[in-house]
This record gives structure tokens, sequence and C-alpha cells, in this order.
DNA sequence: ACTGCATTGTACCGTTTAGTTAATTTATTT
DNA sequence: AAATAAATTAACTAAACGGTACAATGCAGT
């Protein structure tokens, strides 16, 4: 039943936001009564910060099943986009909760102290492909990994969080099967081209 | 007044998005009765799609001051792609509401018909920028106008939607000014690079 | 002074909301 | 089988909410 509650409301909150989402529409769609999540989860926000944390340490666990080390580096940093890329695309609910804690200035997930720990690894694993690029001398010295991390977020994230009005703005030729297959060998192209020493 | 309910409701819709503001919370701001809202926009949505709408031509109309061409074409993106960084930047309230529009899958977005005029003009620029770059032989062949303003967009949006996030999650070191000129910088870097030709 | 119109204030309505009280059923332990 | 704890249901509260009815005000033009 709590596993139950949980997700449903991670498709509710992420669907419509926090407060955009009522107990009432939680309960609903399962078969329970909005006394059992307070019974649970004892008010709306507790829910909503539960939602949170089991988001994120699921996904950061997925994330880290990606064995990148000792690879050519190259190609595990090619891997790493490729991965993330796609592990976005298949996590819209994770994504959208995401959204909304930035509109809430991630008021909920300040709370959340689990988060640094799982986070610091992403970059520590970074941190050692760019080492192992480097002294190969095919990684430029100046690339830094945090930014690194950063510019791989970025266009991941916002290939998902951005596809609605995107879509309106400018067609949808971009989220096709074959448009996004294009946009992921680009951002791979382009990311492994922005770590590359200028000759 | 009507002038002053929109800007004191697109800051609250961008802080707090469509469900979290109520009416309430926007005549507080200003000297004014939740009556006058009505008044002047009818419901809530009719407020908070003036808001959405003006927003977005005021945007489109300040992006389209720039006058790249006949500029070197890696010069003019260059140009672009600063400027796009320093705009959304500048505009955190307008990324908030197209935040919240994409979580309501642009439900709201999709009636105001304006859009699509007004956006087709950034890709012609960029085409244009595009064709020159290609027929000088200094952009891959292969660039699609569409793919590099997705890229741009990506990059610069991202910066902003996810600051919260990613400063809880990675510290803050890019979210100082130094950390942001490094940022601007890299990601100039990065798009210049990706539509050069490898050789 | 009167008319018409845009604007504002007050009081109200019905609904939805988060959250509670308390009783009841179900499962577990002794 | 009795005792105890966990899970579930139903009815309720109080406040907040979006929206409306209607009267009142201010101000133009005639």
């Amino acid at each position: 039943m709590r596993a139950d509650i949980l997700r449903a409301a991670k498709s509710e909150f992420a669907k419509k936001g926090l407060a955009g989402t009522s107990v009432k529409d939680i309960a609903d769609r399962i078969q329970t009564s909005r006394r059992m999540i307070f019974y649970y989860f004892g008010d709306k926000e507790g829910l909503y910060r539960k939602v949170l944390e089991d988001a994120y340490s699921s996904i950061r666990q997925a994330e880290m099943e990606l064995h990148l080390d000792g690879l050519d580096p190259l190609e595990a940093l090619k891997r790493l986009v490729e991965f993330t890329f796609d592990h976005h695309w298949r996590n819209s609910d994770f994504i959208r909760l995401v959204m909304g804690e930035n509109i809430h200035d991630g008021h909920y997930m300040k709370q959340i102290k689990s988060m640094h720990e799982t986070n610091t690894k992403v970059i520590d694993q970074l941190t050692r492909i760019c080492n192992a690029g480097k002294k190969e001398g095919r990684f430029r010295e100046d690339i830094e990994p945090l930014q690194l991390h950063w510019e791989i977020s970025a266009l991941s994230f916002f290939n998902v969080s951005n596809k609605a009005t995107f879509s309106i703005n400018f067609g949808d030729e971009l989220y096709t099967d074959e448009g996004q297959a294009a946009l992921r060998a680009r951002i791979v192209d382009c990311v492994l081209c922005s770590v590359t020493p200028k000759t």
C-alpha cells in the first residue's frame, strides 16, 4: 500500500507539481482513501519529500551501474553521454520532479541529506575519465569535470524537460525516432569535440 | 492597474507556478483587490495566458534586435550564443514560466497562436548564418539549424532552470561570477567547435 | 444636471482543500 | 483464544480557494 501510494504520488507530482496535485488525486488513482496517505506520510509535503528522495536515490543507483574505468577515455565519455541521454529520456517523471523542485528553488531537496554523497560519485567518475584522458594527451588540459558534467546534464535534461514547448514552437521533427537518434549522435559529437585538444 | 497586475502575476506565476499561486497572492502584492483581476482578465487562467503571451512576445522581440547578418559566420554564431546565454540569465522569470508550461505539457502555450511566426524567425536567422558558413567551408555541411538552436537553447536554458538543484547537488562554484564567465566561454567554445569541420 | 461607461468595494456562494477524530477491521503476537 | 498492534474506513472540521452579484464611485461627454 505504502509502495502503491509512492508510485501514484510520483506520477501525479511529476505531472502536476506539488501545488497542482491534491491528495485526493493520488488516493483516487489507486484503491485507497486520503486518510491512508496521512497515515503513512504525515502530510502532503512529507509524501512529496519521500517521493523526491526515492526518485533521486533510484536514479543515482542506476547511474552507478556503469563501469567505465579502464576504458579508453573518449570511449568512456561517449558511453557516459549516451547513457545519460537515454537515461533521462526513460525517466521523464524524475526530470519533471526536478523541474518542480527548481521552481521551488530546491526548497525540499535541500532537506534531503543523502544527496551530496551520491552526487560526488558522479563527479569522481568523470574526474577519473578526465585524468586518464589528459594523461594520454587526448583531453584538453583545461577541462573541468564539473563543467563537463554540467554540459552533459544540460543537453540531456533539456531534451526531456522542454520537449513540450520546443515541439510547439518549432515542430516535433527533433522528437521523432530519427530526430532523437540524430540529436543523440550530435551531442555525443559535440561533447567529445569540446574536450579534444585543438591540434 | 492592468499593467501592475500583469507584472505582479508574472513574478508570482514564475515563482510558484499556476496552481501554486492564488489570486489573492497577486492582489496582495500590489494595492488592489482580487475583484480587479477577475474584472480585467476574466479568470485566473485568462491572466496566466496573458502573462505567458506577453512574456514570450517581449522575449522574442528582444532576441530579434540582434543584427548578425553580414558578420563573419563564426563571429555571428559566437555572438548569438553569448547573447542567448546572457539573455536567459537576465530573464529568469520567463525561464520559470516556460518550465511551468512544460510541466503542463505546454497546455496553455498551445493556445497562443502568435508563437509559431516569431519562432520561425529565430531559425531563419540561424539558417542564414549556417548557409554563409557552409559556403565559406567553415561550417560542416551536415549542420542542421534547428539542431543547433536546440543545442544553444539547451545550454543556456539549463543554466538558469536548474540553478537551484545543481547548486545543491554540486556546490555553487559554477554560479559564482567567475564560474558563470567560465561556463559562458566554454559553451561558446563547445558550440563553435561542434559546427567546425574536423580535419 | 443627466447619461453612459469604465472602474472599484463589499459581501457572499459553492467547492475544494489539507488535515483530524474516532471507531472498526485485520493481522500478529502471546 | 485473548491481547495487542497495524491497517483501514467514514464522517467531520476549518480554512482557502476561485468566482459572482450588486451596489457604489468617479469621470467623461452631452
